[in-house]
RNA sequence: GGAUCGGUAGUUCAGUUGGUUAGAAUGCCGCCCUGUCACGGCGGAGGUCGCGGGUUCGAGUCCCGUCCGGUCCGCCA
């Protein structure tokens, strides 16, 4: 037996008991005869003493930091109990110790607070999972998988395996590819998803299927992206919008409740991604402040909508506003006394290229109701007022205008709001805000290729009353210039994005189930026939068979929990994640392979 | 593909205007210490300043190139 418990269990009722344990080494204290020793394992620490005696024998076998011991003793209350464990109230008499394995003196220290950077120690990666810090968050990975396991499995979900090697079909994301060597010359593919599998599953009938599956996308990254990552991937049959949201919606309150001891008690927001981009500028707002968008300036006037037509800023000699598309406002509470360096120190932050602006305008609204602006020379002070009043700032407030081309300036002015949410600390990391953003625009607009492109997937239904006009009009763009007044700009998709704090954590959409429409889509795409067949024949061939009315969702897993843990960076909550290139600094993959294997695979060495 | 920040002791970092022998903390090694838990005290070892080139009497410091890492834009149906 190597041990009888481990380092996290012994209590003050266990006292006198005898006990064998094993553990890695966190610290050694000697105090001339006597030593304790920290020992480590993945459910805590417990103290060791070694007293006389044994204290000659650790001269003989000196231990070291996380070297592997197994310590024999019996439980005695301690003299100085340590608060800080939930073991601090015992200490193990040791009588007899084993060093199991010895320790290279490790590169980085195995603490919560490590003086190691983050290159080293996912080099070391192995030696960083021992860390508590770490081991919290795969802990709560787990946790995570098993709600989701749980919730799911209660709801008659079925988890069903799908392949990994499977048909390259370049649409969207880059594929990772994997070369044939039975099919000289010919590639499978890495799934980006499990998208068209778990549509043929609805097919065959398996009307509730999930799957925690890995992805695989061969782009650039990101703190919060991987070349591999985990989706909670799920489909159900017979089922329109509002049976998803619920079903889904449960699925989050059943994860915050397991994962975090949250009752999730309130509705979950919903807004279209009109109202998302109108108010926030950004189709993934974060909800926990508010901070709106005003637009004082409207050019963001699909269906017609116009809140502001400029007559607010417009004519007053001030030419960057008379000139610019947009013109966007937002109201920070509580501003007005920001000094002349905070004010100028915003300017050159949305003036840095990846915000891009040229400028930033502010208008203080003091207390005692005067205004004070940077563009007192082209408004007076009752057009200051109104502009306040409509950007919804009152006394105090200090209120923010961008203004420059539509898409840059509302992602612009969309970054200041987080920003100064931020900043005001409005964004609190212990505070949850669940949101679905509805009816999404089904196509984007590819300028360089002069085509319609799916938004989400080329498989997501048009709402219902739309599909209609996607029938009945060409998808073919006459004048680029006015792609927006094409019938296609104006169709929305059935599809629904989950986003929690200002993150996309899911998304998904009803399916189109329909062979016609499916080919529509796919010519909608550019696509020809032929093409269509050869990339997606099977599942056109599908629904010749009684497909059923489907639709689904897919979380991303690892951003999920990042979020739950408080952490930005998914790679935290990744055993083995990759670094910002896509290598494995510890296995130091990807890697050159040998000649034999290229030749077997049929691929020849190009030399630049 | 682009922007930007960084690379100095095992580790995390400092290093001023280009100027003597490149420092601190921590870790490591040795000695001392019977109640510590960030133990403490004394002593010691430890450096190709990422790499290559250039400017200069002189480069950790300035310039060019390159490699590695972080963040972001593009990209991510």
């Amino acid at each position: 037996m190597f041990r009888s418990h481990t380092c996290g269990e012994l209590r003050l009722h266990h006292a006198g008991t005898g006990v064998v344990l094993a553990g890695w080494v966190q610290t050694v204290r000697k105090f001339g005869a006597i030593t304790f020793v920290d020992l480590r394992d993945r459910y805590g620490i417990t103290q060791l003493f070694f007293g006389e005696e044994l204290n000659s024998e650790l001269d003989q076998q000196p231990l070291g930091r996380e070297f592997v011991l197994q310590a024999t003793g019996s439980v005695r209350e301690r003299a100085n109990k340590n608060l800080n464990l939930p073991t601090g109230d015992i200490e193990i008499i040791v009588s007899g110790f084993r060093i199991l394995n010895k320790s290279a003196v490790p590169p980085f220290t195995i603490q919560d607070d490590t003086d190691g950077g983050d290159d080293l120690r996912m080099k070391y990666r192995y030696l960083d999972l021992r860390r508590n810090a770490v081991k919290k968050n795969i802990e709560l990975r787990y946790a995570v998988n098993r709600a989701t396991r749980d919730y799911l499995h209660q709801q008659g979900f079925m988890d069903i395996e799908t392949p990994f090697l499977i048909k390259s079909t370049p649409e969207g994301a880059r594929d990772f590819v994997v070369p044939s060597r039975m099919n000289p010359g010919q590639f499978y593919a890495l799934p980006q998803s499990p998208q068209t599998f778990k549509q043929l599953l609805m097919v065959s009938g398996y009307d509730r299927y999930y799957q925690i599956v890995k992805c695989f996308r061969d782009e650039d990254l990101r703190a919060d992206r991987q070349p591999e990552f985990t989706q909670i991937d799920c489909e159900m049959a017979f089922v329109e919008q509002e049976d998803i949201l619920q079903m889904f919606e449960g699925l989050v309150r059943y994860i915050f409740k397991q994962v975090k001891d949250i009752d999730y008690k309130d509705e979950i927001e919903r807004m279209t991604w009109e109202e998302a981009m109108w108010q926030y500028g950004n189709d993934k707002p974060d909800i926990r402040f508010g901070m709106k968008v005003a637009n004082l300036k409207s050019a963001f006037n699909r269906d017609g909508r116009i809140e502001a037509t400029g007559e607010l800023i417009n004519g007053a000699g001030f030419g960057v506003f008379d000139n610019s598309e947009t013109v966007l406002a937002i109201a920070v509470p509580g501003a007005a006394e920001y000094t002349r360096k905070q004010i100028d120190e915003l300017t050159d932050w949305v003036k840095r290229p990846q915000i891009g602006m040229q400028g930033l305008v502010n208008i203080r609204c003091n207390a005692d109701g005067s205004f004070k602006s940077s563009v007192d020379k082209f408004y007076s002070e009752e057009k200051l007022a109104a502009i306040a009043a409509f950007a919804g700032a009152g006394p105090g407030d200090l209120v923010l205008v961008l203004a420059g081309a539509e898409e840059r300036t509302r992602k612009a002015i969309s970054e200041l709001r987080l920003e100064l949410g931020e900043r005001l600390g409005l964004r609190r990391k212990d505070e949850f805000k669940l949101l679905w953003v509805l009816d999404f625009p089904l196509f984007e607009y590819a300028e360089e290729d002069n085509r319609w492109v799916a938004r989400h997937h080329p498989f997501t239904s048009p709402k219902p009353s739309q599909i209609q006009t996607m029938i009945g009009n060409s998808p073919v763009i006459d004048k680029p210039a006015e792609y927006l007044q094409h019938p296609y700009a104006n169709i929305k998709a059935n599809a629904y994005d989950m986003v929690l704090n200002g993150n996309e954590i899911g998304g998904g959409s009803i399916r189109i189930y329909q062979r016609e429409l499916q080919e529509k889509m796919f010519a909608a795409l550019g696509m020809s026939q032929e093409e269509a067949m050869h990339k997606f024949g099977f599942l056109l061939g599908a629904f010749e068979y009684g497909a059923p009315p489907h639709g689904g969702i897919a979380f991303g897993f690892d951003r999920l929990c990042a979020i739950l843990g408080g952490s930005e960076s998914i790679r935290d909550f990744i055993a083995f994640p990759k670094n910002n290139s896509g290598r494995d600094v510890m296995l130091d993959a990807p890697s050159s392979i040998d000649d034999k294997q290229l030749t077997e695979l049929s691929i020849r060495k190009t030399v630049e």
